[in-house]
Parts: structure tokens; sequence; C-alpha cells
DNA sequence: CTATTTTAGTACGTATTAGTACTAATGTCA
DNA sequence: TGACATTAGTACTAATACGTACTAAAATAG
């Protein structure tokens, strides 16, 4: 028998607990990811943009916006930040000319070949803190919230 | 037997997977939960401010701020923006001259009203398609996650 | 082969976000 | 009570974030 939702009970549903978990485990997550990078001088979008770029010949927009879920109109700034500080460069590709390839300069390569460990190190201090077997329930279960949506 | 992390072995981290299952099952989520408020021409945070105050007489910021984990600063826009949509509206506080209280209007009420219960319904479309075993396991694992930083 | 559609990236407007600095008001402590 | 710290909110800056519109280039349908 399920009640209709009104504005007295709504917030009394008992899967908004599960939307606040989400919320604030994501949020907290977030803000100490961003820590890390901030030492480093970067944001998180722009780091996120230099891990994508790490070991590779370089990526298109879209490419390095799959790989991000940085959407390409925030894409284009992001990269135009990182381009000043001369860590990454955008080059033109002759095959298709729509497409430009995004590369790290050789400073880029450098500020990812420290500082990227570095921040998985950081990282990893905290998930240490979780066993293997809750780290892979817990992945089980967003992926599972994931799959509703 | 732990391996240094170099930037060579740093993104096959275990743990990563867990980092990415949250970062893209949250995302689903709030671009879901955003389209929801978009359809009653509210932004996230602008129906989140709503929600806090609904059933309420009126909170101050920092109130509002701790519901709704907006930071003070970003909350003075919000609150900008939700007055001069006649939602709500800033009452001096004369027992202590620092604090305003915020309140919806009449118009926020019935915004609130109106609203709040349908995105509530909106959302539990989706999370019903989860076992209440599961959802009640999901939050244990997200405090998990959330009580290492 | 040409008209149409799709793809890639940019430009722009509005809104959010975090952080810092600032003012006014309140509380605290010696 | 008076110096000092704390609290509440605003102002400001830099960087995201998302949506829409736009241009150029490539792919495709007929």
């Amino acid at each position: 028998m399920s009640t209709k939702i009104t504005f007295k009970n709504a917030s009394k549903q008992d899967f908004l607990v599960l939307v606040r978990a989400l919320v604030r485990a994501y949020q907290d997550f977030a803000a100490y990811d961003a820590a890390g990078h901030r030492a480093a001088g970067l944001t998180s979008p722009q780091a996120d943009v230099l891990f994508a770029l790490g070991n590779t010949e370089g990526l298109t927009f879209r490419e390095i916006g799959e790989k991000t879920l940085i959407t390409k109109g925030t894409l284009t700034g992001v990269i135009d930040r990182l381009e000043n500080k001369r860590l990454v460069q955008r080059v033109p590709n002759p095959n298709d000319k729509r497409c430009t390839l995004v590369q790290l300069t050789r400073t880029g390569t450098q500020v990812f070949q420290e500082h990227f460990p570095r921040h998985i190190a950081y990282l990893k201090t905290r998930f240490d803190q979780l066993t293997h077997s809750d780290q892979r329930r817990a992945t089980r279960f967003l992926h599972k919230i994931k799959a509703v949506f």
C-alpha cells in the first residue's frame, strides 16, 4: 500500500537516506581530491585533463571529454588555461581539420610524472582504510545505483 | 609487498575502480536531479534551498548552508536570484542584527508544495528499481566511504 | 555530385563554486 | 569595560558547468 507523496511526507521517504549518503560521500571525496590537486597548483578539471593525456600521444577534445566527463564547452576554457600555463599544446590534425589534438608539453609531462603518482598515493592512504572486500562491494552497489539512471 | 606508485602503474591501482564508480554514480544522479528541477524553472542549488526552507518559519544563511552544503559565499548569490524570482525574502532579525532570516514567500510556498512532492516522486521512480535491502547496504558502504575523509 | 546531416570545436550568457578579504555585530575574557 | 576573537553575511575574483548558437569540415543520402 504505497501512500501518495505530499509536501508533508515527501522528506520522510526511505530512499532519501541513500541520496544524502551518496551526495555527502561524493562531496567529501571531491573536496579531498581537489585539495591534493591544489597543492600542485592545479584545479580538479585541469588535473583530470593532465591525467587523461598522460602516457598518450595526444587526444582530441572529444576523447578528453569522454575520459573526464567534461563537456566540450567547458573543456575549451580548461585547455586554454592549461595552454597558458604551458602544460599542454593544441596541435592541428592534418587528416581531419575539424579535430584538434591536445598534447602534453615537456613541462606538462614533468608535472604529470611527478604529480600523478603522488596524487594516487595521496588518495590511496584514505581508500586503504577500507578492506578490499568492502571496496569491491561498495563498487558493486555504486554500479547498481548508476544503472538506474 | 606494496609496490611504489609510479606514473606508469598508478592508473592500475585497484581502488581507482571504486573512485570511478563513485564519481559516475554521483554525476548521473546529479544530472537526473538537475533535469527534474529545471523542468520547474529551478537550478539544483535553488531547489535545494527551497526544499530546506519548506515547512519552516525561515532559516538563517548559516542554517541553510548546513542543510544544503552550500558555502556562504555561494549562498548570497543563490538567495539573490531566488529573491529576484520572488520565491524567498530576506527578513532582518531584531534579536541578532548579524543574522538574516530567509523565508519562503507565498509564491515560494506554492512552488515548494507543488514541486517538492513531484520531484521526490520523480526520484523515487528510479530508486524504486533498487530493493530496500540494496538501498540499505549501499547506504552503509557510502557511510564507510565518507568516514575515511 | 550536390543537398543535407553530422561532427568538432568555439563563443557567449547565466549560474554555481571555492577562497579570500571585508564590515558589522556579538561574545569572551581578563 | 575594553581588547580581542568569533560569527554572519556580502563583495570580489578565478574557474567550472551547462545550454544554445555558431562556423568549419567531413560524411552521407539521393
